[in-house]
Formats: C-alpha cells, structure tokens, sequence
DNA sequence: TATGTTATTATGTTTGTACATAAGTAAACC
DNA sequence: GGTTTACTTATGTACAAACATAATAACATA
C-alpha cells in the first residue's frame, strides 16, 4: 500500500482517491471492521481537499461497499457478492468492483448444435452448429459460478477470439454488436451431478441459477446464457422504485 | 411544478433538490430528450448553490436517470429497469396476473422482539418489540411460499388488522404509510427443518429465499420481509435495457 | 481550400471555509 | 445520586470562487 496521490498526473484528484480507497479496504483491518481513518486526517494525509475526498468517498458508498454514520465513522459495508442493480456491469467488472480478484478454472469453447430452446431463441435452424462458451470462475480461493454461453451465428465469432477480456466489451469492439436488453430469471435449483462437480459441492446442494437472455438494439437475440452459482456465495439484489 | 426550494425546511436543500429534478424530468418535454437548464442558471434559480445542485443532479446520474456530458449538457437518460412492474405487484396481485387463485394456508401475527438485523434496520433499539407477521401462501393444490413481515413501530399497526387485504393497500389507506423502495435480495439455500416443514418438502431442499427491505417515500424503514419459496415454483424475472 | 486560432458553452475538478448534527463521554450542578 | 450541561468526534450540509476541459462554432491565416 504506498500508492498515493499525485498531483501531477492528469487523473482527476477524486478519481486517484477512489482507486486509493479501492485499494485500501482490502487490507484485512478494514474487511475486519475497522473505521477508515476519518475524513479530515485522511485528506490531509493525501493532501487533497476533504470535499475531493468525500467525492471519492461517496461513490464507493453509492455502490454499497462503505457506509458512514456521524460519529461512528466508515468502514466497508459487510455484504455478500451482489448485483447491486447495475445489471449491466459484466462479471469480472461487477467482481473487480468488489476488488475480488477474478480467476478462470476452466474455460471450454465448442460449436454444438442447439437444443430447442436455443434454437427457438435464436429462431435458427436447429442443424446450424452455435458457439457455446463454458467457464467455471471465482475468486483466488475457490470457483463459485460455472457459466454456459450460446452466441448467434450472426455476430462471426470463430472461437479464437481471447475470452479473457471483458464479454460485451469484445462483442462491442470487435464485432460491433452492443448488447442492450437483458432478460433474467433467477431461480432455486439443486445442483446436478456435473454442476456439484465443478461447484466443488455436493450434488443436491442448493444453488442459483441464472437464466439470461442477451438482445441488440434491434431487439435481435445475442446470448443465451446460463449461470450456476453456489448458493452462499451470490445474492441477487435488486433495487426498485415506485411513484 | 410550482414546488421549489424551502431555505427554512429542516430537509436538506441537496434533498429539495433532488425531490425538484425527479418532479422536473417527468416532464414531457425531457422525456423527450430536452436538455435540463444547464447547472449555473438551475442553481441560481433555486437559490442554492451550484455544488449543492450538483449533489442533487451526481445523485440521479449515479441512478442512471440522468446523462452529463461536457458541453452538452445534462438529459434524462433513456433507460429503464422494467422489473419495476414486477417488482412492485404485491404477492395477490402477482398471482392474479398468472390467474392463480391463491389460498392462505396459515396466518399468525406477534409481538416479538427484533434480532440484530431487523433492529439495524428500523433503527430502533432491541428491547422495543415489533409486529411479526408470518404467512403460508399458495395456490389451491399446495402452499408454496412461506412469508415473515416484520413492520417499523411507527406505522401503528396493532395486530388486529384485516390481514386478507393487500397489504400495500392496507398501509396506504388505513396508515397513510406508502411504500416506494423496495431493494431486494434473492439467493438460494437450503431448506432448513421448520421451512421445510411449512412448505412441505424435504429438508435441505433448494429454495429461493427472498430478502425485501421496503422504505417509504421519506426512505424511512417500513417493512423486513422475508420469503422462501419453493424451489420449482418460483421464478424471478428481470428485464433490464441500457442505452 | 485546408488549417490553425479564438471564443463560447456547459460540465468537470478542486479548494477553503463554516456551521450543523448525532452520539457518545465527562464534568458540573443541585 | 441523578440530571443537566458542555465537550468531543466524525460525518453532514452548504457556499463561493477559481480554473480545467471537451466540443463546437466562428473567424482568421497561409
């Protein structure tokens, strides 16, 4: 931890302070519950202005990883691995959001021929072969979310390209296809044998099961995509609002 | 739109504020597309300060209801998380949607004292005892999701409410208590021996456990509502869109 | 014509300063 | 002893004042 703050750099004060705050709640202290310094020390130990820090500051509370109580001070929200409602954000963003270090297990691409439903999905032919991505990841400890992806022939993809990068920043980049539209359900299941498997878990354990239906601006299926995630390691959060 | 800035309300001007750009940006013409005033005429006009105005306007943006862009100004973003109708359909109405005729299998109501999370949440302190509600619910055939309410001592329920009445419905119309925010958590778990025993099922079972912490238009606490359901009968849908 | 130069506009960044408030703790008072 | 009062701490609210920057338009120059 000696990343600091510098004046020179071109990156805005408050954006350098955010990476900082990143950073340091992960040190064990403050995943333990320990107080962040206070507002007033900490800025003029980075030598900015509080108002800069706290603009730092109250971006991370926004996403729910501190929360502040006069007089009591900051630490980081103890919570699980959510979607914090930004359900747009791609796995390895969401998770380095959370300054969870992401690591892949396995990763598995083939061409298969759909079954039924993908093929009522995609409204394709079910004799044309599809892309399907498998990829089982977690954290540096253990894998908690095995992924299965189908993706329309009409994007291009061969299966060379390098999965290693951010999904839907490939698919934007490289094949010009933004994904806009997302459809999801969410439901309980018991893990069969293969997902226990790969989960590390007992079969029959509890998991979550995520169901995506991925679509273009023209409304035009992209991704069918599955997700299996150990139970205790993923919460779905949603944020709602009425008038 | 008459509502404006009140400099002598105990309510924070940067919450005024923020209250006057939700109002402001129902109107048709942003809707549309129509860029707000821009930040220093808005500021002078409301008679509060640019920084302030800014808090109010980073607010919305970090919703995503709003879009900055440097020498474009500021515009309402057009996207739209549409679980919202999902979301905010009380269980009967969300069962009447599906044409399910739903049964109450068991209703109990106590006075109990609050563990740790739920006092948390109300802000009250642990010796102070709340409303418990706890329902078994389903349709004809079976029950199917087993729900515990524990509601905020401020509202004035007494126990010896009508509880067959939407409950929404009740606490708008009998309490003036309107519930606007819901955030919710959903994950997997196994069915412990007392659930199970509820639902039905087997022990260990997977089930879809559904945290709901619902906030009136204030943001004070309302509602803790828990919900298991069973597994094979329940699925959350989302559907969300960026633009 | 193509390419700089400048002005304009509206958001972006940053600071310094001040007082308010919630929730404790300690001291003072009767 | 118990109640009030004052202090302390750390966040919360609010303002004014600059200067930076991105995007564009209008103008000027080679």
């Amino acid at each position: 931890m000696k990343i600091s703050i510098d004046h020179k750099s071109p990156i805005p004060l408050h954006i350098q302070a955010e990476s900082f705050l990143r950073q340091l709640i992960q040190e064990p202290e403050y995943q333990n519950g320990k107080n962040l310094p206070n507002e007033v020390d900490m800025a003029k130990k980075l030598a900015i202005s509080r108002t800069t820090l706290r603009q730092a500051i109250n971006k991370l509370v926004f996403e729910g990883l501190l929360v502040r109580k006069k007089k009591f001070g900051t630490k980081v929200a103890h919570m699980k691995i959510s979607s914090k409602s930004m359900n747009w954000l791609s796995f390895s963003q969401e998770m380095q959001a959370r300054g969870i270090t992401i690591r892949n297990y396995e990763l598995h691409v083939s061409w298969v021929l759909p079954d039924e439903a993908i093929a009522n999905f995609f409204n394709i032919k079910p004799d044309k072969k599809v892309l399907k991505m498998e990829r089982l990841r977690g954290d540096m400890d253990e894998p908690f979310v095995y992924f299965i992806s189908y993706f329309h022939p009409r994007i291009g993809l061969n299966g060379d390209e390098d999965f290693k990068r951010p999904l839907y920043e490939l698919l934007e980049q490289d094949y010009s296809v933004k994904a806009i539209v997302s459809k999801e359900e969410i439901s309980a299941r018991q893990a069969d044998k293969f997902i226990a498997a790969k989960l590390e878990i007992d079969a029959g354990s509890a998991i979550l099961s995520r169901k995506r239906f991925v679509y273009d601006q023209a409304e035009r299926p992209i991704e069918y995509n599955l997700g299996f995630y150990k139970a205790e390691s993923f919460v779905y959060t949603i944020e709602s609002r009425r008038e």
